[in-house]
DNA sequence: TCGCTATTTCGCTAATTAACGAAACATACC
DNA sequence: GGTATGTTTCGTTAATTAGCGAAATAGCGA
């Protein structure tokens, strides 16, 4: 629980999880099926380094809420729907 | 959201909300009406340091998690349920 | 293998958080 | 006012987090 909090405790990975949950939307010129949105357009969508994006993403993905997929040179990211769903329940009987 | 994510970031904090739900049950030998539980009982459990204490639940009342009450020299802490309820369901909405 | 692109890891700096003991503040009593 | 207790604030140290650029790694095609 406390992974997950600290993973959410920051306004890029907030907004990383957002754009994820309607990835057609929000990254209109990418190739979004099922496996995610790639690593380097997530990138470029937070304005930040890559290599600043590359661990949120890894926070993100240890928490549990997103999960990746390498293919060939890109790593497509989607979110684990189950797992968020989860926490939240988990986190609101908790509370 | 995020003040409220980092405030649920640590161990002895989730305790102190814990504690909290229960009051009766958490601290038998404490005057817990409704005002709530003093911080030097609070303390005491925790096992940490007055001025740690202090600070925790200064970071839970920032987030909106607690209410203070001063009565003299003691100061009583309890659950802001309302404000609690309300992130819960708020984070579930935003995930 | 080489050159290229995508991504992560590393090394560094700066900011924030966590914990403590001491000092300061708040309240009460004599 | 002096003393005592309860609590917060302050100053310090240590650990963690956030962000960057550079280096390393991974994968691909010629």
């Amino acid at each position: 629980m406390i992974d997950e909090c600290k993973a959410l405790s920051n306004e890029t990975r907030l907004r990383i999880l957002n754009w994820l949950k309607d990835p057609e939307a929000h990254f209109p010129c990418g190739d979004t099926a099922e496996l995610g949105v790639c690593a380097g357009l997530i990138q470029q969508k937070t304005g930040a380094s890559a290599s600043t994006v590359s661990a949120h993403l890894a926070v993100l993905q240890r928490a549990g809420f997103l999960q990746a997929t390498r293919r060939g040179q890109w790593i497509y990211y989607r979110r684990d729907e189950a797992r968020i769903r989860a926490f939240a329940e988990d986190l609101h009987h908790t509370l």
